[in-house]
RNA sequence: GCCGGGAUGGCGGAAUUGGUAGACGCACGGGACUCAAAAUCCCGCGGUGGCGACACCAUGUGGGUUCGAUUCCCACUCCCGGCACCA
């Protein structure tokens, strides 16, 4: 055996012989249960990066921690390998996002290979293979025909210098982050899928999952479940006039009611303190009455600039216009005013609010700035009401006062008798309401998936037929930021209507990426199927743990479970959900630099390419570029990006420690939820631990394996008169060892808690290392603490862990080892150390025989000196006694 | 703005169900080995006071519940993630 550990020399060679025997390979039929370990597929930006190697690295884990405890475990790999970076790394050097993406693929493959992960790599996806992305065509048109998908128009970020659609990611400060153009809102035509028909399911199945409860708190919250009534203000004649007269273009939403305002509210107990009414700026009213008041055409236009980003949106001044068009109250047909309002969403309810100041926060500031009625109409325990200034109580459920028929009602009863009202008179009714809106799929870029539809001015929207599947993207191109290319590409979207043969346009928009990501998990299962799936995907289905970033919480988790949910119903698997449970990563964050460009557009840095300034204590103030000194922004720090370049390259440390150092390092470093700033400061602590373990196992070998405690057999030296009983050292040994085993093993398969097990184990090996008898008994205990300190390390360092038994047990291989049994006999103890208190502080310890009663136990710590010290002659008043904990002498 | 999460020594973190705050590391200081360096090994390492035994203080801030609170409750501050076209 060598004496020093080299890892250079181990990890190719352990690597080599995984791939000689096809060491994770994992069968579709075996007899031992299936354990599916997926983690989400990386975008392929070029390089790994930290982030990455956390979340492989605990997928792999628990690989192997499964794998050693009897499961056909299955860990695979993809690419997500659609997208807008693709697109941007063609603009900046010119090549094709087809061969941009795929050296990158190569080039992460190759470090997915050298970290050691135990890949299936038979089970390889590349989204932007035909192969793959022909499904997501073949069942957009399933989904098209069973009314899940169709067409509406959609709001987007417009750039108007270089006349293309801009990402949210893309618009900085409002304006577009190439041209520094004043971004604009525009309606264009879009596929949405229908995820809303699913919100009930959504949202009941998340009591099932094993997920987080966080996670599952903020699905909840986005899918947003309300009751509440949705009615009609009636317009006022003259409104009703305007409105009939046709002038106004409707939207085809069902968003307007020839006979008025269509709102929704939750409070319809607040229904009398109604005292003006808001619509979106892009609401057939707003339309109409700004036909003829340029004042409020210009407002109207001053709110389509901007961006759509809700965060934008939601902090944004609230303003407001009236419009001069009225509608009545719908019990006592006063007339209330209706305003625009830049808040109000068109996206969201009906486009239309009723406005209540006196019980809601945004319209009593609204209704404060544009001197308009507050009326209070709910009382709150008597607390005091005034229209000076906003109190929390005002929006708190209470009694109706001012109310006429409500007065005195509770919320509930108030609401009721406003829905049956409502509902007796024909102008509303109780209804449920969610947050979440239906997915919107269309995007007018190059690098995705085709949207397989023929637009034929004869026949309308024509889906592409199945044999004539994939409608194959042209990998050639390179964008230029003006628009889509294949929306410039004849040669693409010229064709033949499929249902009447005449000259036709393809769709030339792409779908969005979430997509490709909804059914991935699915694919890699049968990855040569001739249909999307086949039967092996109910055999591994569902996943049983999917790791990755709490970046994902919502919008990736929702789509795929709602993507599973409609392949269920079609028929074509078994499962309700596609993640039984769910492990989010916390974020790698590293420090942001930027600076904007002349054209007012912004660059980024990278960390390694700057120099900061800091305050005294290590704050960052300032910063300059390396490159030629000039000033930059420090923003502050954020997650780890391609697009801020803030990502730091594992290869580095690869290559100077060793894969096995970096992993232990990424997971020995805090534990996997956490959010983590970078930095590799402690990483020469990894990899002392492992020359260190290296050197226990070098040195123990070299006097000869022997068979492990408890079952040694004879022992080389062994004599009669040699003892068997082990030292009271030797059991405080085996003791430690056993309890490690119990608490790597909860560690991983409970908790997910790496950085504690990797403790647990040094806390074992520091104890080792202190014993230093050399007995043959003592020798068979070094070899049974030896061996298991291998396995248990074994799921995070397996290439070291490798050679490592390969000495000592040279006979076997480590991936055929079951994971180590607890031997109850090691654990068994005599006494316990109980803690004394006094008054509840810390005052000293105690033995006492396990089997101690709580009687015998109080009496001792009774004459204990130094609790009679501290109680000071005093007489206790009540003792406290934690059993196999602590006592609490309270005095 | 809304939703979810976080804050513990110089640093990463531990304390799993309300029961010894700081496990295990990193960095640092001292020492051993060495011609020297690296590597390795040993000792120390939250703050204040004390020669010391020891005492007091201390888990973002301010309150509360409890024999006992890093853990539970209330109010706040700052930071991170998401907000529907980054993935």
């Amino acid at each position: 055996m060598e004496s020093q550990y080299q890892p250079k020399a181990i990890e190719p060679q352990v690597q080599a012989q995984w791939a000689r025997d096809n060491a994770f390979r994992a069968p579709d039929d075996s007899p031992k249960p299936k354990y599916y370990c997926v983690s989400m597929l990386p975008y392929p930006s070029g390089k790994l990066h930290m982030g990455h190697v956390r979340n492989y690295t605990i997928n792999d884990s628990l690989y192997h921690f499964m794998r050693m405890k009897g499961y056909n475990a299955l860990m695979p790999m993809g690419w997500d390998a659609f997208g807008l970076p693709a697109e941007n790394a063609a603009m900046a050097n010119g090549v094709p996002p087809a061969k941009w993406t795929r050296d990158n693929i190569a080039y992460m493959k190759k470090q997915c290979q050298a970290m050691g992960w135990a890949i299936d790599w038979s089970r390889e996806v590349a989204t932007c293979s035909p192969g793959y992305y022909r499904w997501n065509q073949w069942f957009f048109l399933r989904m098209r025909e069973k009314g899940l998908v169709y067409r509406k128009t959609g709001v987007v970020n417009w750039d108007p210098v270089d006349m293309t659609v801009l990402a949210n990611e893309q618009v900085i400060d409002g304006r577009g982050w190439r041209t520094g153009a004043l971004v604009e809102k525009r309606e264009i035509p879009m596929w949405y899928m229908r995820i809303t028909q699913y919100a009930d399911e959504l949202l009941d199945s998340l009591d099932g999952l094993g997920w987080p409860e966080q996670v599952k708190q903020m699905q909840r919250n986005w899918i947003g479940r309300s009751s509440g009534v949705e009615f009609t203000l009636p317009y006022a004649a003259e409104t009703a006039q305007r409105m009939n007269e046709g002038r106004g273009p409707h939207l085809d939403g069902g968003n307007t009611n020839k006979q008025g305002l269509a709102v929704f509210t939750t409070r319809a107990d607040t229904i009398m303190g109604i005292t003006f009414a808001a619509v979106a700026a892009e609401h057939p009213l707003a339309t109409e009455a700004a036909r003829n008041n340029p004042q409020l055409a210009a407002f109207v236009e001053e709110c389509k600039k901007g961006g759509v980003q809700e965060a934008e949106l939601a902090t944004m001044e609230k303003k407001g216009m009236p419009t001069g068009l009225y509608v009545l109250h719908p019990f006592t047909q006063e007339p209330i005013e209706v305003w625009v309002g830049n808040y109000v969403l068109m996206s969201y309810g009906e486009g239309a609010v009723m406005a209540v100041p006196g019980h809601d926060e945004r319209d009593f500031a609204f209704a404060k700035k544009y001197g308009l009625a507050i009326k209070q109409v709910i009382d709150v325990e008597g607390k005091p009401y005034s229209t000076d200034e906003w109190q929390e109580w005002y929006a708190a459920p209470g009694r109706n006062v001012a109310s006429g028929k409500l007065d005195g009602l509770d919320q509930e009863a108030a609401i009721d008798a406003v829905a049956a009202e409502l509902e007796r008179i024909g102008l509303g009714r109780k209804r449920v309401q969610y947050r979440l809106r239906d997915w919107g799929i269309s995007r007018q870029r190059y690098w995705g998936t085709p949207i397989p539809i023929v637009l034929c001015p004869k026949c309308g929207d024509v889906g592409v037929p199945d044999d004539q599947l994939p409608v194959v993207l042209p990998d050639d191109m390179v964008p230029d930021g003006s628009g889509s290319p294949l929306a410039k590409s004849p040669e693409f979207f010229e064709t033949k209507c499929p249902k009447c043969g005449g000259d036709a346009k393809r769709d030339t928009d792409t779908m969005d990426t979430f997509v490709d990501s909804s059914w991935y998990f699915m694919r890699y299962t049968c990855p040569d199927a001739k249909t999307m799936v086949d039967e092996r995907a109910n055999k591994w289905l569902p996943v049983d743990i999917y790791i990755g970033g709490i970046e994902h919480a919502i919008l990736h988790l929702l789509y795929a479970r709602f993507w599973t949910k409609a392949m269920r119903d079609m028929g074509l698997v078994k499962v309700d959900e596609p993640f039984a449970n769910l492990l989010t990563q916390g974020m790698v964050l590293n420090h942001i630099f930027s600076r904007r460009t002349a054209k007012g557009g912004i660059e980024y840095f990278a960390p390694d390419e700057v120099q900061v300034s800091t305050d005294a204590e290590g704050k960052i103030l300032g910063a300059t570029l390396e490159a030629d000194g000039s000033a930059i922004d420090y923003d502050g720090i954020g997650t780890m990006s391609k697009s801020k370049r803030n990502g730091v390259d594992p290869q580095d440390m690869i290559e100077r420690y060793g894969a096995d150092t970096a992993r232990l390092y990424v997971m020995e470093a805090n534990p996997p939820t956490d959010t983590v700033l970078w930095s590799d400061k402690a990483v020469d602590g990894a990899a002392r631990f492992l020359r260190r373990l290296w050197k226990m196992v070098h040195d123990h070998v070299s006097a000869g394996v022997v068979k492990p405690y408890p079952d040694p057999g004879p022992l080389p030296g062994d004599r009669e008169d040699h003892p068997r009983e082990l030292s009271k050292e030797l059991k405080e040994l085996r003791f430690k060892l056993h309890k490690t085993i119990e608490k790597v093993a909860d560690d991983y398969g409970r908790r997910m808690q790496f950085n504690t097990a990797v403790a647990a184990v040094r806390e074992l090996l520091n104890l080792y290392d202190d014993v230093k008898d050399r007995s043959p008994v003592a020798r068979a205990v070094a070899q049974e603490v030896l061996e298991n300190a291998v396995l248990l390390l074994s799921p995070i360092v397996p290439h070291v862990t490798t050679a490592l038994w390969r000495e000592l047990r040279p006979e076997t291989r480590l991936l055929d080892q079951p994971w180590p049994a607890v031997d109850p006999d090691a654990l068994v103890q005599d006494t316990i150390l109980l803690v004394l208190q006094v008054n509840g502080k810390l005052r000293g310890h105690m033995h006492v025989p396990a089997d101690a009663t709580r009687e015998q136990i109080e009496a001792a710590a009774m004459h204990d000196e130094q609790v009679l010290k501290f109680m000071a002659g005093q007489k206790a008043k009540k003792v406290v006694v934690v059993p196999g904990r602590l006592v609490n002498v309270v005095v």
